[in-house]
DNA sequence: GCCAGTGCCAAAAACGTTTTTGGACCTTCG
DNA sequence: CGAAGGTCCAAAAACGTTTTTGGCACTGGC
């Protein structure tokens, strides 16, 4: 006897195998309705038993579809990716995969990489939707994209906001973080935010100055901050903060990191966060919670976002042509890093 | 004058162009030697000038090769990705880039899923290599791989460790550590372990008992704890130590969250870390610099670690058959939480 | 002057699916 | 009984590349 070579097993094996032509067996695998229930599960069975896996490239070629989603992600630092896309993976992953695509992670070393990134998804036809963050006031890869009329789905608008997204109201996190420490009888805030090259930190910004004026104080560019997104990012904005000028007794950071970076330089200068100077972050990234103190930030459901995000993105897929656009809720979570004003 | 259809450009209107043949312009575009220096560059001009971009699924079909790798990230937590993966990724990207391959990232939500994974990603052809780590002492990825014969490296061993991998020396890190802590004249040292499950884990116990036998300290069945991966990870050890019989003066965790979960847990029972309880951690986190106390632990470099994955995997792929096995180096990065023992 | 070798390129086959086209067979209705 | 309509399936075209095969033209050596 001799032994056969172990070739891969195409759906022509599976058609030989079921006395069905090529054509019936694609039609039964892919869930075309005029096939018969019967003939159906007689090529299912086959194809499990002959343990056949249509080839991912023949597939695509033909019918122009990955059933792949492709989520960009973004890195802050030249090191790290931020930790607050991760958390949305799982939930896109959870809703994607029910309903048969597989959900791809890439990523770029920086901004102009990442458009070319996406030109190269798009072009070479790697996948059949977007997904990423980070937009930008006025963003070329959002633009790119809308020329194409390729489908994706952003976490954050630009100023447009002509396209398909879902953002937190980051204007309302500042404006509420803001409130929230004039209540408790702070006058002095500062603001220290992220770069305003992206859209939300100049809508946080806003709010923070909403706040302040809603309050009849007047803002003190000397407190308003942009903060790099260097290592040390909010250490520095303190050090700037504590050495010139008056310090201020309270601060509003627009993301976690500028918060806990700023707090561990405030132990250099002999200030004890939350006791010598309030702080609330934004993003309730892990650390927060096993900080010293623990900050006081804004969370979400990050899992709830990403199938939210994933939805729109089928939506779009299904064919729906009117603008998808949605607010997420972030709700603060009150720790032991803001207190009451001294005095 | 009628529009024309903006068909995407195939590599028969790069023919076109040129007036040269459809095989030879896919030659020249492939690098193929037996192609005249001057039909190249009118070849890749006119390709540039058209904007074409061949086909991924085409290509592949064909030539059944994806040109990209797979790199599997686990999670430790259902909600959170490792940082100590994410961290390769940018040394491996940079690498593969180089050689033009494309960085695909997937990811699974437990391990029975990523054994799912990685059959659909190599039976249906969707990459040429695949990256992970988390390897088990019988890990049944590595089997199953080894069966197909596919190109992998992984970042850790099996026991039988007949694989292609790269690996942190942590028996040495276990016995550096705690070696350390004997010789601050601490008597009574915990070990926080990771899960068992994962072969890396029981080199870093063997570690810390060896230490214990060198210096002739007998080891203390209950103060080696198996810490699950869970949120609190570290902090249930810890309340197991202090609670029942007498607790250690120094701890040895496999990691930073379970070490940073135990110092947060100390807070809670009136215990200072670095001052009561020694603590050493493993992977230099970026919460790690930034706790209080700075967590003493160890370091390596991320990028230099995924270059080397990439460069392995370059070497596989290139056709070298004989085994290719690697340790890194880890050096102990001396903060303030471990300190000498009391008297 | 012939032959072998080399450099360059064209034509056509092949990759493994999905989609299109068309037709056989059965049922129902007038 | 014939036509119309529905159900199910087969044959073949198509997707856009890479690879194989083969051939022409030129060169150099004898």
């Amino acid at each position: 006897m001799t032994a056969l070579p172990p070739r891969k097993p195409g759906i022509r094996d599976v058609a030989a195998h079921t006395g069905l032509s090529v054509s019936t067996v694609s039609r039964a695998l892919n869930g075309y309705a005029d096939v018969n229930r019967e003939t159906r599960r007689k090529v299912e069975e086959a194809a499990d038993r002959l343990g056949y896996r249509p080839s991912f490239a023949a597939a695509t070629l033909r019918s122009n579809q990955t059933q792949t989603i492709t989520f960009m992600v973004s890195k802050p630092w030249t090191k790290f990716v931020d930790p607050f896309f991760l958390g949305l993976l799982d939930g896109v992953e959870l809703v994607l995969a029910a309903q048969g695509y597989d959900l791809q992670v890439v990523m770029a070393r920086d901004y102009d990489k990442e458009v070319d990134v996406i030109r190269r998804a798009v072009e070479r036809n790697r996948c059949d939707g977007l997904l990423f963050g980070r937009t930008r006031p006025e963003d070329e890869r959002i633009a790119y994209l809308q020329e194409r009329g390729f489908p994706f789905v952003t976490i954050g608008r630009t100023l447009k906001s002509d396209h398909d997204w879902i953002d937190r109201d980051h204007f309302s996190i500042g404006q509420r973080a803001t409130e929230r420490l004039i209540r408790l009888g702070h006058r002095r805030i500062a603001c220290l935010a992220t770069p305003y090259r992206y859209t939300y930190s100049i809508h946080a910004r806003d709010g923070y100055r909403a706040a302040l004026a809603e309050a009849g104080l007047s803002v003190d560019p000397a407190l308003e901050i942009e903060c790099y997104l260097s290592r040390r990012t909010g250490a520095e904005a303190l050090t700037e903060l504590v050495t010139k000028g008056e310090a201020p007794t309270a601060i509003f950071c627009s993301n976690d990191m500028i918060a806990l970076s700023a707090m561990e330089a405030m132990h250099s200068f002999g200030l004890e966060p939350g006791r010598d100077i309030a702080v609330i972050g934004c993003d309730d990234v892990p650390a927060a919670a096993t900080a010293r103190p623990p900050l006081t930030t804004f969370s979400q459901d990050l899992d709830a976002i990403g199938m939210r995000m994933a939805r729109m993105m089928l939506a779009k897929l299904g064919g729906t042509t009117e603008p998808l656009q949605e607010f997420v809720d972030s709700r603060l979570v009150v720790r032991e890093s803001d207190m009451p004003a001294a005095g």
